[in-house]
DNA sequence: CGGCATATTGAAAGGGTTCAAGGGGGGTGG
DNA sequence: CCACCCCCCTTGAACCCTTTCAATATGCCG
């Protein structure tokens, strides 16, 4: 997005850091980045990363794969609130907020790198730039979370599941996993319907009439848009709120 | 909330940051807060504070009254997804993002106090304890969202209404506005609507129900609880969320 | 070629909406 | 001090989107 090109650019966490901030980074704070001691670790699909009540000692970032932030009623009802896809740090607040009001989980099968608090501080204080870009990654994840309450709370079943297609490609797209507007989607129809606060019923049905109205087509996991003008119309899908120095990436 | 009681502490602003802090604030800390150059203002109801697309170069925190953060639909639909009380400073965000993606309007007669942007920077450079503060304060006010998210999307109008009262009594109740677990509240049903993604005409219904439950009273824009623990019980609600030092101070 | 998970469809029921009309309550002016 | 009026609240009835329950189909993997 910003800079020039470097080979360093494919590593997720560069990619997404440049997307977001608002300066170009030096070659230091680069290297400092990817000098952070990950812990790699493949998770299979639907397990849990961290969950509620937790108090981490580190945070993690996706490298492949979709994770989802989610909250569960007493009653077992299960509320998806933000997916993550490469580049992500889901879960930054655990930095400044003990203990974690959500779960994070995964969707499809998830690579995820594991870094120390103490390490994420350390980098902060030597580069305090990078101070500010994570602050404004964490004011974006907070910006989907309010675009997908306007939608659960607003607007219908069909409108709803447009927006979240939007959603996913354009952020696929700034990673570079959506061109051509088509993208792998994990999700199977209940895990759409814990996003969008319906049931697994009508998400059937609404994904059926976003076919037939020649939208998109979604087999075997993959999701293609045949037309994102209409799409977006359905959704009334503005991107601002993704806060994107290209708000049109795919 | 946390350390002794000084006469200052009535100041909604030191309220709130020591009700959030992890640590006691120093003489120094409270006196440069207390110093911030603040431009007071009195908004009507039903007005708005900053509106979606602003650039502000100045953030605001509520002295009297409630806000309320909302976005709406391009066909016009409203959807509230955070309410203010004094001490609250609902546009912090604004220090690192540049452009709104909500709007914050008033729901009663609302006093607010504007500080420049760069007043903040300057004291927390100067006071860089308070850095962790606001990064505190702020992720609070998205895990509130996100348990609003949770109650729109997975609990039924009976539930959500509950819940919306149960926050409201606590958060109240920790600046002191809400003795014996009764508080004012504005909002006219209308506005409720707004807030739990329902029809106005359903909100009465709602309201009729929990009345009939004997769980509260509501009448001329003052909200009794009865029955603390069946409206608690109602609405599953904890506290959590709000990550209070006191999780029950009313 | 099973077998199990996921997707699809039908029919009936329900929570919430919509439209429409009637009933307070409190502030203002006479 | 009372009357009037404007909001706001309240209630009824029909309708609709979404849910629920239940059954069938499809696709993938060993």
């Amino acid at each position: 997005m910003t800079g020039t090109l470097h080979q360093n650019d494919k590593h997720p966490f560069v990619r997404k850091i440049e997307s977001i901030a608002l300066f170009t980074l030096t070659d230091d704070e680069r290297a400092a980045l990817l000098a952070l001691p990950l812990q790699m670790t493949q998770f299979e699909a639907y397990q849990d990363i961290v969950r509620e009540g937790d108090r981490p000692a580190r945070c993690f970032a996706v490298f492949e794969g979709i994770a989802c932030t989610y909250k569960t009623t007493l009653g077992g009802k299960r509320q998806v609130m933000a997916y993550h896809v490469a580049g992500d740090i889901p879960d930054i607040q655990s930095l400044h907020l003990k203990v974690l009001d959500i779960s994070i989980g995964t969707v499809g099968p998830c690579r995820v790198g594991f870094v120390q608090h103490d390490a994420v501080r350390a980098l902060l204080r030597a580069f305090p730039r990078l101070d500010d870009v994570l602050w404004r990654a964490t004011l974006i994840d907070a910006a989907m979370v309010r675009e997908w309450m306007l939608n659960t709370g607003r607007r219908d079943a069909y409108a709803r599941m447009a927006h979240l297609f939007c959603e996913l490609v354009i952020r696929l797209g700034v990673v570079g996993l959506a061109p051509d507007r088509s993208c792998e989607m994990p999700m199977i129809q209940p895990e759409l319907a814990d996003a969008l606060g319906i049931t697994p019923v009508h998400v059937n049905r609404t994904i059926r009439d976003l076919k037939e109205a020649g939208l998109i087509t979604l087999r075997s996991r993959r999701l293609i848009v045949h037309d994102w003008e209409g799409l977006k119309a359905a959704a009334e899908f503005d991107p601002a709120y993704l806060h994107l120095t290209d708000p049109d990436p795919a």
